[in-house]
DNA sequence: GCCAGGATCATCT
DNA sequence: GATGATCCTGGCA
């Protein structure tokens, strides 16, 4: 069993968001899971490499999303390490890519319900002064505030 | 420590 | 044929 904190995430808005999947409803073979419903698990491979792991969060058919981007562990640190080979602690899921690394999450997960699968996601301590900042690693709608930072523990 | 550049391939147009 | 919701490495300070 690995755990942590989720301590940074990215929103997708789904239909208006040029820089999401979603956007003026788009519809592909590989990204049916994001209009499904909230719970739903959107998993897609980025740069041809890497896992991406959303979480579906509007109704059925609108296509908003959460991109999960880095998390703290504070369990299963060693499963974690032994898939991410020899790093740092805190570089064992600092990004979206380890983080699916770190977790096992793969295109398997992708249009799984959350509640009660392999990966799940609980609600914890409240984000205070929760303020958006500028999404990452995209080319449109850069200026959205969308990108969430937990407080510093 | 910081930054720039390249890797790499499924999926879409 | 082009394009990424990224990561890692190497070079330089």
């Amino acid at each position: 069993m690995v755990r942590g904190r989720i301590v940074e995430t990215e929103a997708y808005l789904g239909f208006e968001d040029p820089a999401s999947h979603a956007y003026q409803g788009r519809r592909y073979a590989g990204n049916a899971a994001i209009y499904g419903r909230p719970g739903t698990w959107y998993v897609y491979r980025s740069y041809g490499i890497h896992w991406c792991a959303n979480l579906v969060v509007g109704p059925v058919g609108v296509g908003a999303a959460v991109l999960i981007r880095a998390l703290e562990l504070d369990e299963g640190v060693d499963v974690a390490r032994s898939r991410r080979g020899k790093v740092p602690d805190r570089a064992l899921a600092d990004g979206p890519g380890k983080l699916c690394q770190a977790l096992g999450i793969d295109r398997a997960l992708d249009g799984r319900q959350m509640r009660g699968g392999m990966v799940q996601v609980f609600s914890g301590a409240s984000w205070p002064n929760l303020v958006g900042s500028r999404r990452i690693g995209i080319s449109k709608a850069v200026d959205w505030p969308l990108r969430f930072l937990a407080p510093k523990s």
